[in-house]
DNA sequence: TCTGGGGTCCTAGGACCC
DNA sequence: TCTGGGGTCCTAGGACCC
């Protein structure tokens, strides 16, 4: 039989603050999202007080910081680098292995002989990661990543364990599947577990039950792979190498509601800038790129979501031409009369950077008729690489500065004026 | 006062072809 | 009275994930 491991890095963004703050520990820690907007990240002590994942900081502060409760806004330096020390631990430790997110990453374990070696494996792998990045993990480990999926909820859940959980004999699928409710199966959503609530299937051994044939029908392909998967019948491969992206977004809330198109114009350049910056280094082009705007959801006031594009008849990765789409875009997206919370630039319909497929005719559409310059973009880039220094005339540096609030905690690994010291 | 950001895959339906 | 039957490609939108 073949096995696979799902390395899951424990509540990752709370354990990244304790690494370098060993004084944290058993201390509730929760970690906010841009602009300290929401709860993204939870201790398990904060968990146990109660913090739910993506409640509203204001509404919590208050009672949490009573309670002894530490807050961090989001360190992405330090989470990204973190992330990459534990990818790099895990990949000598398997010969095929793909990272699926920034805290998770499946492992083959063609490599164990015996089943039976699995759970040595992972209690090994668990301890070498905690040694040499400071990161908690929990491994579970069975035949198919959607069981592994399972394994390491039940990793996580059996308090005081050892971290790793194997699921390989049929007894063990069955009794671990029979403990978990449908909604806390790998790819099932809010929508699929109501309707599936309705077909009577209530645990994940309920769904791994059910005839096929009327999953196909009534649901679509992807559900039953994830059927198929909780009987054991591999339908998802680990993907080694990891796939070329097909979309770029950079999008976020404001920190103050915007009602005008002049004062969200610098904000779509900024996006739109540094959505092309991740464009070149994807190496990629696109042909496409579109603007959301959006007004708050939770607002009583009238509800609005603009999402306009524009075409590029050449495929491009030059700032200049996706700023001049963007606006165009803002332009058609654009209504008035609305109080916007939220926009966000888009890139899609890529292609290789290497590739210049001409279009027959030329863009005559005022101002995108302009040279592109690889070696002015990638100049720009060099530039920007430690600190921005380049900005185009459309953009706001201001508002988009990154900025080291108070909550943040220092770069450890990614920043020479803020490495730990000993003492 | 204050409610994240970034992705993927699949499907239905329209346009178009012979 | 009778109004074909496949295909492909593209896109928007929905569902999911972390």
């Amino acid at each position: 039989m073949n096995l696979l491991a799902l390395v899951d890095c424990d509540n990752f963004y709370a354990s990244c603050e304790r690494v370098f703050r060993p004084d944290l520990k058993k201390i509730p820690i929760v970690v906010l999202s841009n602009n300290d907007g929401c709860v993204i990240a939870r201790s398990k002590e904060a968990k146990s007080m109660g913090i739910g994942m993506g409640v509203p900081w204001f509404k919590i502060k208050r009672a949490y910081l009573a309670q002894g409760g530490r807050v961090f806004s989001s360190n992405f330096a330090l989470y990204g680098d973190l992330s990459n020390r534990v990818m790099h631990v895990l990949s000598g430790m398997s010969q095929s292995m793909e990272i699926y997110s920034i805290d998770e990453a499946f492992l083959g374990l063609h490599h164990l002989q015996d089943p039976r070696d699995a759970y040595a494996f992972g209690i090994h792998c668990r301890s070498t990661v905690h040694q040499w990045v400071g990161v908690p993990v929990r491994i579970g480990i069975a035949p198919t990543k959607t069981l592994a999926k399972v394994a390491s909820h039940i990793a996580k859940k059996r308090n005081g364990g050892t971290g790793v959980a194997c699921l390989h004999t049929a007894g063990q699928i069955k009794r671990a599947l029979r403990d978990i409710p449908a909604h806390e199966v790998w790819g099932v959503g809010r929508q699929l577990s109501s309707q599936l609530n309705e077909l009577g299937v209530i645990s994940a051994f309920d769904l791994s039950e059910v005839d096929i044939s009327l999953i196909r029908k009534k649901f679509s392909v992807v559900l039953e792979r994830t059927v198929r998967e909780l009987r054991g019948e591999p339908c998802l491969e680990i993907q080694e190498k990891n796939a070329p992206k097909k979309q770029i977004i950079v999008s976020r809330s404001f920190k103050t509601r915007i009602n005008n198109q002049e004062e969200l114009k610098p904000l779509i350049s900024n996006f739109a800038a540094r959505a092309a910056e991740k464009l070149r280094n994807e190496k990629q082009k696109c042909s496409k790129v579109s603007v959301l705007i959006a007004t708050s959801p939770f607002e009583k006031t009238s509800q609005y979501r603009g999402f306009a594009s524009f075409q590029f008849s050449t495929p491009t990765n030059d700032t200049r031409s996706i700023l001049l789409g963007a606006t165009k875009a803002l332009n058609d997206s654009f209504k008035g009369n609305y109080i916007y919370a939220k926009a966000g630039v888009l890139l899609s319909s890529f292609s290789c950077q290497e590739v210049e497929q001409q279009s027959l005719f030329q863009d005559m559409r005022d101002g995108l008729l302009l040279q592109p310059s690889a070696e002015l973009m990638q100049c720009i880039d060099l530039l920007n690489q430690e600190q921005q220094q380049i900005y185009f005339a459309s953009q706001h540096p201001e508002s988009f500065a990154r900025v080291q609030t108070k909550m943040m905690s220092p770069r450890y690994t990614t920043n020479w004026h803020e490495l730990p010291t000993a003492s």
